[in-house]
DNA sequence: CCTTGATATTGATCGTGGTCAATATTGACG
DNA sequence: CGTCAATATTGACCACGATCAATATCAAGG
């Protein structure tokens, strides 16, 4: 039953404190950012297993993407994924969201 | 535990299919649209008590509000969420969801 | 190879949430 | 007040998901 909608399944994926605190890092590092897993294990307070996860929660719902280098694995935000983000508030509101944001002038 | 952060509230109040659904109808019928709940009972195959469930969840998470007429109770998106859904995605993205969106060339 | 560090998988537990049947509440209208 | 239609609440059931401990895989270096 697992919905299969693939909007129902992105905005599950950051309906969860732990993937949406992960998917603000990988914003805030911009577009080409990378991040290493190990650096999630640390700011959030889950075991690693738990953030692997996570990020396979994330990886599964088209989130975000994930390169192996040497023993680590760096992960950054999936392309696309805002357009979706944004598809859906249009979908929603009918409308333009964005414009309704604090405009930086 | 209830997570308490508005932000993942929001995306879990839209994290289920029946909810969106809802709430797409709701933003399809424009800005000022409400639509009675026993549409929402004729057009998703769950049960009226399923309904109203839902209604409560969204109504709590600050995504519709309801209005009495009659013996009908009237919803409607709630002001502001798509502003909210809009702030969130800038927080994910870094900026721009809209520019992002398809260009009309 | 063997060890070591990083990540993933497994298995189990446990809370949360979606669902329905049954019942209660609410408001309109005789 | 009694009835009827619409909505909400209750109680129970069940599936899913978040979590962790333990273990497995995987890659680099000696």
């Amino acid at each position: 039953m697992k919905s299969s909608d693939p909007d129902v399944r992105l905005l599950g994926a950051l309906a969860d404190p732990t993937r949406l605190s992960i998917v603000r890092q990988l914003g805030a590092v911009g577009r080409s950012g990378m991040i290493c897993a190990c650096d999630f294990v640390e700011c959030c307070d889950v075991s690693q297993p738990t953030i692997s996860h996570h990020l396979k929660v994330l990886r599964s719902a088209g989130v975000v993407t994930s390169e192996r280098q040497g023993t680590n694995i760096y992960y950054a935000l999936a392309p696309g994924v805002a357009e979706r983000y944004a598809a859906i508030g249009a979908s929603l509101a009918g409308l333009v969201p964005l414009a309704a944001l604090p405009s930086p002038t």
